[in-house]
Formats: structure tokens, C-alpha cells, sequence
DNA sequence: GCAGCCACTGAATGCGCATTCACAATTTTA
DNA sequence: TAAAATTGTGAATGCGCATTCAGTGGCTGC
């Protein structure tokens, strides 16, 4: 049934009868940088456009073994951070002529299937946004030659190439900003427990404020999933009953719990940010920005992430295991919005 | 370079060795239906399992003539609406074992390159949601035998299927509820001007209003260039100057322009949504949801338009052109959201 | 007991292209 | 001018699998 479309398809012979060459020369007219005369090529891409003729890149990716394809599989297309490094992923590949097979795993599945579903098609490279990840479908990966990286999380294995923000630093810019600004009963919002990202958040947060030993900051830590619903949930359930008392400050992993955290506290409590109640993020989301957020945070440079990421990617290629591991944690850019109070400029201004 | 990857992958030439049967019957035992004894079917994937086998995608694909791979095209993934029906393709496609070849256009560009490479790749079929797409590519696709289908817009050629909401209906809907909210004055914020879907939701609305010969209604009508920065703009110089007179309404003719209204308006003049301006999008994006909006709007159910796509899709790959265009338009939604003055409820009972 | 049928299997072939190899047609060098 | 290097080309081959075709063996029914 599927069967009528092939032959549909015109073919390299059929271009190569009418330019009157061999089918290797209509293949080379088509490489970038084959050995072709330059008149054979004119002639075959003559006798190619009148004939309607494009190559067939399956058929191409078997005889070369390369496919241009990039697996990405995105953990969580409901957190706008990993929309956002979806559409730098495509726009940058595409743009260098490679294409991207896309995959979803919903909120703490493994990737294991679209691993596999990846291998299968002989993709040049896999990576991964967020989503644990089995032993045995990295030895797999190893096993078939194709390079996984990690994006936006690290992993154990230090065979295992990721880049990622620097979210220890970050969290302890983080801490450092709230501390000064006065907080010392402080809310965080977790995000995956296992995940590295929420815990090298929270451990760069945690140190910067008991650093400060002049005076005890008080942590409590609680899950929100993730995701906006999550923190919503969480906050709901932390802050129920009569006369709730709240922290100083919430710090949160992520701006989208973030905003689930103010729509929340200000939907039930009317509460004002940053008045009654501080509030960071973490990732620098567009939605976090919106005139209602105004969302003090660490911006993650994702297009620098995306780049990094496949500059590493054509280094593999390259060379192959020269790539040191340690060089792709990138800062993140503190951004001031305003759910922050505001001190005297002076404080900060000592060197 | 890339030539070692080949040598490492198993092929079921080792596994029909090493299960003591022929290739062909390896090939049987990984699909589906086909015709094959229990045991050497048990046999073969035993021996798979212990060579880490898993069958080449790729030369699948060449030897079938099938892909399994559905190239989507978005047009433009700031708006979150086409982030949110991406995100519905690449889940309902791979549940059913597909996958996406994704593909994004930068805003106002045609989408023919991506089409052109998803042909070399001898996609299942093409997904085009909005961007637009010259005569040519169409006849390419065609010639090619591959199915293509417009998601959220139409065309004038009428043997394209396309799968959309009831724009038209949707704006009709806004424009009697923004009409008996008691506006008289209202601002549309158009979106593409060349789209389709733009144009229908502003001849409903302005349908709806005129309708009602009772008293005439205003309009005033500025293009959003589809963007939540577009309509910033747009909002911003209309209403430049000392002392702008506001309109009664506005109409956005999608969420994520609405938004920015809101917020440009909010950010300058302090306006109350609906106390100093009423203000309706069309969508039902996830962000006109959140607390500080409530956006009221018509909902587009994308799950259903996905659904129905992959089912035209599925229909296609059964009987060629037996497909009905007419039964792609799904009525939307009215979401109640609190941007529009509630009116008293006794009105509206009359049948 | 034999024709006929069915379920299953293996050998062979081709999908469309890239690549290797050998060779012809140049051009360069000795 | 002969030899060597260079460039360009076509024939042949294989990438890994699906599929067709021609069986083989076991079964049923008469």
C-alpha cells in the first residue's frame, strides 16, 4: 500500500541517463566538496531540476552511515526553560543542515524508550534535557557509537558529557541577594529530588546564607514537583488553615513554580511581592518576565548552553574522546527584577 | 571518520546466525503480523537480546518505503499555542510509534526549505502549522506521494486538507459577548495580516457586532504582528500622546497578544481588566490563565485538532482521496476567564 | 493412501545512494 | 620526450533490511 510511493520517486539513474553520466557522478554532483568537474555539475543539476530530482537521504544515511539527525528528548515541554532549549536545539541545527527527531517523556519517566527509538534510527547524536537515564541504554549508546550528552543536568558517570548552568552558583548568588536583602526565614521550593539541578540549586543557596554566621537563617524545604501546578499544590497545602505565618523570602528552583508560588499566595492572601513576601526563580523564563512577575532571578544562557552544546558535539566527531568533561558548566546571569526588596546600593558596593 | 559507527552495530544477519535460522526470519520476528512460528520467533529474539540487537530504522525505511517519521512544521514557537500543539503531536505520534521530524520557520518566512528536507528524508507525511507554503512544494509533495495537512490555517487550494477551529464561529461568539458586555467602541488586534486565521476571527467578530443594528458599534482595527512584543508595540503607539482616549474593548485575536496589551497597558496607564477596558484573546493558551490574567477567550481544543489530524492522516494512508476537506472545522470553546464585564445572567437565558 | 492445503522458512533480490577501485585523460616534472 | 603525478570518471559493490518466490513438511479430507 505504502509501496506506490517509490515509485514516484525519481532516482540518481534516471537523472544520471539524462545528463548522459554514471550514477556515481550524479551522487558527487550532489557532496559538497566530491571530485566533479564543474561542467558534469552543471549538467547534473541541470538534469536534476528538470526532472524535479532530490536525494534521498534515508537511502543517503544508509550508504554513509551519517543521518544529520540529532535525537533531543525534552523531559518536560510544560516547563517553558526546556521549550525555549527545544527551539534554540532546532533553530541552530537546522541551520547547519542538521534535523532534529524530537521526543517527550513525561514528568519523571525514564528516556530509556526514546533512547532506544533514537538508536534505532542510526541518529548522530542524542541529547538530553532533563529525564533520568538507565546504565545499560548509555552502554548501548557506547556500544553503537553514538554520543549523548547531557543538557541542563549532569550525571555520575563522568564518561558522560553535559553541559549545564552553573546552578551551584547560582543558587548561592541567590542565597547571597536574599540574605542581604534582609530574609532569615527562608521557604524553598525543590524541584525533582533526583534530579542534580534542584540539589546543586539548593546546595549553592543553603551555603551562601549560613556563610553569613552574624545571624541564623532559618530553612525549610518542601516539593513542588517541578511545575507550576506543583508548586501551586504545595504552597496551598504548606499555607492552609487559619492564620498561616510565612517566611521572608521563597526561594524557588525554578521560575515556573515561581509563578506558581505568587499566583497562588497572591490568589488566596492578596499578598504583595516583594512587601510581604520575597521571591526568586531560577532559569529566566519569558514568562517569569511578564509585567505581573517581574521575577528576580539567575538567567540561564541558553543559546550559549545550545552552542556549547554542539560545539561539543562536533568536537566528538572530531576527535573522540578528547573532550574535557569539566569545561562545559556555564554562569548564569543574575537578573534583577523586582520581588526582591530593594536595599541601599552601598552594601553591595564593598569590593 | 564516521565510518567505525557501522561496523558496531549488530545486524540480524548475526542474529540469524547466532539463532540458527535465516536473516529473513530475524526480519519476520521484529514485525508485527508477520508470519513466523512461536518458537523461532522466541528463538530469534532471544538471540537479539543477547547481541544487543535492535533492528536499523534506516534500512527499514529503504526497503519499505516507509518511515515512520511525520515531519512537523511550526511556524513560530514564541507563541505558546504552537508549543502546546507541538507538544500534543510529538506525544499522540509517538504513542503510536511514530516520530517528529521537527522543523521551525522564523516568522513571515515561507516554509519550503522545510519541506523540501523533510521529502529527502521521505517522511509519512508533512504537518504544516501556519507559515506559508508556495504552489510548488505543493505539487513537489504530491509528485512525491506524500500526505501534507495544515494545522490551524486554510488555503485557497482546496485539495489541501487542513484541520482547524471554527475561527470564524469563535470570533462571532467574542464579538456578541463583547457587544453584550456593552461595548461600543472596540479596539481588534489584528494578527498576520496574510493569515487566514487572523481574518476569519475578525469577520466573525465584526459579524456578531454589526449584527446588532440596535446600536452601532466601533472598530478600530491595528496589527500585533501575532507577538506578545508586537502588541506592545502596537498598543504603545496607538495610544502614545497625552491623554489617549481608551476603547470599550479590545479584541485580540490571539491569547499571547492579548497578554501584551494587558500588560502594556497596565504597566502605563495602571488600566483595570474589565473595570477600565475589556479585553478578549483567542486561544486558550496556559499563560492567559495564569492569576493576573484570567484571560476570557475562545479555547481551542487542541487535543481533538491534533486527534483529528492524525486520524485524516491515518484515513489517507487507507483510501487516497476519499477524505472530506469540509469535516476538519472544530468548534472552539468559550472560556469565561474575568476580563469581560459580567453582565446579569437573566439576558442570556433567552433561547 | 494420495491429492490438496496450510503454515512456515530460506535464498535471492532490490530499495537509492556513497564509496572504492581501476582506469582514462590530462597535466606536470625529470 | 618519457615518466610520473594529477584529475575525473564509470563499474561494481555493499549499507541492513523487507519482501517475493519457491519450496518443505505436516495436515486434512476423501
Amino acid at each position: 500500500m505504502a509501496r506506490k510511493r517509490q515509485s514516484q520517486r525519481v532516482t540518481s539513474y534516471e537523472v544520471a541517463k539524462l545528463a548522459g553520466v554514471s550514477q556515481a557522478t550524479v551522487s558527487r554532483a550532489f557532496t559538497a566538496g566530491a571530485q566533479i568537474a564543474k561542467d558534469k555539475k552543471d549538467r547534473v543539476l541541470a538534469a536534476a531540476k528538470q526532472l524535479n530530482y532530490y536525494p534521498n537521504s534515508i537511502a543517503s544515511s544508509l550508504a554513509s552511515a551519517s543521518t544529520n539527525i540529532i535525537a533531543v528528548i525534552v523531559g518536560n515541554l510544560d516547563n517553558p526553560f526546556y521549550v525555549e532549549s527545544l527551539h534554540a536545539f532546532i533553530t541552530h541545527l537546522q541551520a547547519s543542515g542538521k534535523h532534529v527527531l524530537s521526543f517527550t517523556i513525561s514528568q519523571g519517566k525514564a528516556c530509556d524508550d526514546a533512547v532506544l527509538e533514537a538508536l534505532k534510527y542510526n541518529v548522530d547524536a542524542i541529547i538530553v534535557t532533563s529525564a533520568p537515564l538507565s546504565n545499560d541504554l548509555v552502554s548501548m549508546t557506547k556500544g553503537a557509537g553514538i554520543p549523548i550528552l547531557l543538557f541542563n543536568r549532569s550525571s555520575d558517570d563522568p564518561t558522560l558529557l553535559s553541559v549545564r548552568c552553573d546552578n551551584f552558583g547560582g543558587g548561592q548568588e541567590l542565597g547571597k541577594v536574599i540574605y542581604d536583602a534582609g530574609a532569615r526565614k527562608v521557604l524553598i521550593l525543590r524541584g525533582d529530588p533526583q534530579g542534580s539541578t534542584s540539589r546543586d540549586r539548593v546546595a549553592g543557596f543553603r551555603l551562601a546564607v549560613q556563610d553569613k554566621a552574624i545571624e541564623a537563617v532559618r530553612i525549610e524545604e518542601i516539593d513542588g514537583n517541578s511545575s507550576y501546578d506543583g508548586a501551586r499544590d504545595a504552597i496551598r497545602e504548606r499555607f492552609k488553615g487559619p492564620n498561616p505565618t510565612f517566611p521572608d523570602a521563597i526561594y524557588a528552583v525554578n521560575d515556573i513554580m515561581a509563578i506558581g508560588c505568587i499566583d497562588e499566595l497572591r490568589e488566596r492572601f492578596d499578598l504583595k511581592f516583594p512587601e510581604d513576601i520575597m521571591i526568586v526563580g531560577f532559569d529566566g523564563i519569558r514568562e517569569g518576565q511578564l509585567q505581573p512577575y517581574k521575577l528576580t532571578t539567575i538567567r540561564q544562557p541558553i543559546n550559549a548552553m545550545v552552542l556549547k552544546t554542539l560545539e561539543l558535539l562536533a568536537a566528538i566527531g572530531d576527535e573522540e574522546d578528547t573532550v574535557k568533561a569539566d569545561s562545559c558548566v556555564i554562569p548564569g546571569r543574575f537578573f534583577e527584577g523586582s520581588t526582591v526588596t530593594q536595599m541601599e546600593q552601598v552594601g553591595t558596593k564593598i569590593p
